[in-house]
RNA sequence: GGGCGGUUAGCUCAGCGGUAGAGCGCUUCGUUUACACCGAAGAUGUCGGGGGUUCGAAACCCUCACUGCCCA
């Protein structure tokens, strides 16, 4: 709710959208449910801040007024992320949008409450947690950031005469409320004190000396002081030996109570003041050691957490976790990578209890009422407490309704027809960062909820967007790539294809600047593509039915290799993106767009339309049919773009609702990829002569190429001489002298460069090649002589090892033919 | 301390048992009638080190080094 567009859901959004587009695309009822959670902590702090401007506290407002304030502020600045998610092109459904605020959503936090409570999943208890003395409440374990900060380890000394233990702490200040010191019950050292009492300084007050076997005997001196009231480890072992507590700290983490000069200090000022202190009365022993260890912070403000004793309202998670665990252990739920099922479960199979409740007035209010003398009454939606009981302020954590967004934005606990007909929702696509965070609680809430049915059949993960190289995004870096910026720049399609070239499944991607201005390159090249195709008479319909005319055996070799090559890419492009694999569908979209289509099917059919004639009209058909082809694949990546194009060319509806291409494997010919590859072959190897020789790229070089027909391309051979720059020689005679020829195979090209051919770098050119070609050949002439090779190796790979030889035979025999017939010099 | 990953071209990453790949960047050439947000051609790698398995290892196993993340 108070948050903006950042890069992690401009790549979340996109793939989400890519998925959605698609599926809508196939037929399906496709349904991406927007909206946001009311942001407990981070909204109220926001509130908090524009009205300590004016010098007020939310408690001059008083509860009422101050969660009125929250409304009006959502009204006026909160969501701003939904309108950013209009401009990145999110295709949600916008009827459905929803918010954890919502009386629908609040209804369903109050039902489940009730239900875990009843059930005895939810408890009330008097725990050590973490405590934000900034924002004044609870948090759970997740909202605790560690961090290895900088400390100090300082060895005090306790006790006086014989009864003298020395603790290391980095925590002197704590010591006011130490209640014991714990030792290692098989420690020889301190065998004689366990179980006396000893004197400590400053309060001189005497405490217990006692054994206990998590105290770990390397560590320091081997004796640890015990605080049981600020240390969640002290409380532990102050259980087990029924020891004092004595709280030292206030809420705001200020020394309090301890009747001593302390008092009324900060926790950190008063940690120096009490070394000091020590110091003066020689209790300090050895240095004071630079020592770093891990700090809790709070997540919203980085403040120091402070463990604090308190009691709470606790989500009872053992159960709910196993089931959740459960869940993907037996393949009810997928999650995708599969290499990281492991984080999954190493967090639900070691979740603590969750500590729900929050001293914040803006949330949803505990459903729970209190009896005069400590009744406990819950209520449920349009339930109502008994007279004169009164209820608990504290709210819920936000992730408790949150957890809930599978099926309480579905309606539930009504049992609606969107429930019934979305729930179990198909695929939840969401960063491996808040696996821990959301996942993991939305199925403990949906299998609790819904009977034991997942929230989701597949959990796709995806990772964090890094900069070029690679490092965190970060204000402190300065190295924050706002998306809003570039969608400007660059146009949203630019940026949503750049994330998704980039998303390849569970694994962090990096981005730069220059890499979406790359892709803006990219939507600048299907825009000229289009502009040709319509300047060349391209036929396109918006129903695939452009060839219906045309038998796929009877189209030309070109057309046939265009169709084979768009009909794979379809195939795989389908394939890859219901498989998560983003990355991937870009990548051959790319490859198939530029190389296959711009490079050489636009390029080779220029020739073709040219000749105006039947093969030209069939042309200009699959040129449409394919660029079609193109838009609609392409579309749930860069759906601007290909909308705008779609609507243009066809004039009809929305490429949104057009059919997702099917791959029809009929529709291949793989002598016509394989002509096609010799075509290319001959052109690149006319460009490189050309390039070697000096030849200007714009200028014609007279030429004739025999032996086309006998290896099936003779239909190429104007598109050859466009494409490489030929020009026919008028009264050819292959036995003119002064023609350059270039063999290929069995084809030979006769070229007139009217100078003397550059014989230097003809030879270089060739003798690369050769050398090149003789690698190969020895490589695969070596495993042919390896007995071990050939007796134990597949036949598929004998077999094409034998033919890669024979080629390499080849062409090592044609370059040095060529090689003979370069003059002497 | 526990767990999981990564280490492949200058950068970012694919490849995960059969001749080392892509994009960007780089070099040279080019204003040819879709496109200079372009085109053509090209260069670049002891696939982190060391062992092992195999006819064959970037890929599988062991080990070391470096590095990142999560948890405590």
């Amino acid at each position: 709710m108070t948050g903006v567009l950042h890069m992690g859901h401009a790549l979340d959004h996109t793939l989400q959208d890519i998925l959605t587009r698609m599926k809508r695309m196939k037929g399906f009822e496709s349904l991406w449910l927007p909206g946001m959670d009311h942001a407990g902590i981070a909204t109220q702090n926001v509130v908090e801040k524009q009205l300590s401007a004016q010098g007020l506290s939310r408690h001059d407002l008083g509860r009422e007024k101050f969660v009125e304030k929250v409304w009006q502020w959502k009204t006026e600045s909160g969501g701003a992320i939904l309108d950013q998610m209009k401009r990145l092109g999110d295709s949600v459904d916008w009827s459905r949008e929803r918010f954890t605020m919502d009386e629908g959503l609040s209804r369903a936090v109050l039902t489940i409450f009730k239900k875990l409570y009843d059930q005895g999943l939810i408890y009330r208890a008097e725990k050590i947690i973490n405590w934000c003395p900034r924002c004044l409440t609870a948090l759970s374990d997740i909202e605790v950031e560690h961090s290895d900060d900088d400390g100090e380890l300082v060895s005090i000394e306790y006790g006086v005469g014989e009864a003298k233990i020395v603790v290391a702490t980095t925590r002197a200040e704590t010591m006011l409320g130490d209640t014991a010191i714990a030792v290692h019950p098989s420690d020889p050292r301190y065998q004689k004190l366990v179980g006396t009492m000893i004197e400590m300084p400053i309060t001189n007050r005497k405490i217990p000396v006692v054994a206990d076997e998590h105290v770990d005997p390397e560590f320091g001196t081997g004796a640890v002081k015990v605080t049981p009231a600020h240390d969640p480890n002290d409380f532990e072992i102050s259980q087990r030996h029924d020891l004092q507590f004595i709280e030292v700290l206030n809420e705001s983490a200020v020394i309090t109570g301890t009747n001593t000069e302390f008092d009324g200090l900060d926790r950190f000022i008063a940690r120096e003041k009490v070394v000091e202190k020590l110091k003066s009365l020689g209790k300090v022993v050895k240095h004071i050691k630079p020592y770093t260890h891990s700090v809790g912070h709070c997540q919203r403000c980085d403040t120091t957490v402070e463990p604090r004793l308190s009691k709470q309202w606790f989500v009872k998670v053992a159960p709910l976790a196993k089931a959740a665990s459960d869940a993907v252990t037996n393949g009810k739920v997928k999650i995708e990578p599969a290499e990281l099922a492991p984080r999954y479960f190493d967090w639900v199979d070691n979740m603590h209890d969750w500590c729900i409740s929050r001293q914040l007035w803006w949330g949803h209010r505990i459903p729970v009422y209190y009896g005069e003398n400590g009744e406990i009454v819950v209520c449920g939606p349009d339930e109502k407490p008994p007279h004169g009981y009164v209820q608990d302020p504290d709210v819920l954590d936000t992730w408790f309704s949150s957890a809930l967004w599978p099926f309480s934005t579905l309606g539930w606990p009504e049992q609606t027809a969107d429930l019934k007909k979305f729930y179990p929702t198909s695929v939840l696509i969401t960063g491996y960062d808040i696996l821990f965070f959301w996942v993991a609680r939305m199925m403990m809430f949906g299998l609790f909820a819904m009977n034991g049915e997942v929230p989701f059949h597949t959990i796709a993960l995806h990772g964090i967007v890094r900069d070029q190289f690679g490092r965190k995004m970060s204000k402190s870096k300065g190295n924050v790539i706002d998306p809003l910026e570039y969608l400007d720049q660059y146009g949203a399609d630019a940026l949503r294809f750049t994330l998704a070239k980039g998303a390849n499944p569970g694994s962090d991607q990096a981005l730069a600047p220059e890499w979406i201005a790359g892709s803006r390159s990219f939507a600048t090249k299907i825009w000229n593509a289009t502009r040709f195709a319509i300047s060349k008479g391209a036929v396109i319909t918006g129903n695939n039915q452009v060839l219906d005319d045309y038998e796929f055996s009877q189209v030309s070799t070109l057309n046939k290799w265009i169709l084979s090559r768009l009909d794979e890419t379809v195939e795989e492009v389908d394939e890859l993106i219901e498989n998560f694999e983003f990355a991937k569908a870009c990548d051959a979209l790319f490859h198939f767009v530029i190389d296959d289509f711009c490079d050489w099917y636009i390029e080779l059919s220029k020739a073709v339309i040219a000749q105006n004639n039947e093969h030209s009209k069939q042309t200009q058909r699959v040129l449409g049919f394919t660029l079609e082809n193109i838009l609609r694949l392409l579309h749930p990546i860069m759906p601007f773009i290909t909308e705008e194009l779609w609507c243009t060319l066809t004039g009809g509806e929305s490429v949104t609702i057009a059919n997702w291409p099917k791959a029809n494997r009929t529709n291949r010919d793989q002598e016509a990829v394989a002509t096609l590859e010799k075509v290319v072959s001959i052109t690149t190897e006319i460009r490189r002569f050309r390039v070697e020789q000096a030849v200007k790229d714009n200028q014609r070089i007279p030429a004739n190429i025999l032996g086309l027909e006998q290896i099936g391309i003779a239909d190429f051979a104007e598109s050859i001489f466009a494409v490489s720059k030929l020009e026919s020689i008028a009264n050819f005679d292959s036995k003119q002298s002064n023609l350059t020829i270039l063999e290929f195979g069995s084809i030979k090209i006769y070229l007139d460069l009217s100078k003397n051919v550059d014989v230097i770098a003809e030879r270089a050119r060739l003798e690369k090649d050769l050398v090149s070609a003789q690698k190969d050949l020895a490589t695969a002439q070596v495993k042919l002589n390896n007995e071990g090779f050939m007796a134990k190796a597949p036949l598929e790979v004998v077999q094409e090892i034998r033919e890669r030889f024979a080629n390499c035979s080849l062409e090592v025999e044609r370059i040095q033919k060529q090689l003979a017939q370069l003059p002497q010099k």
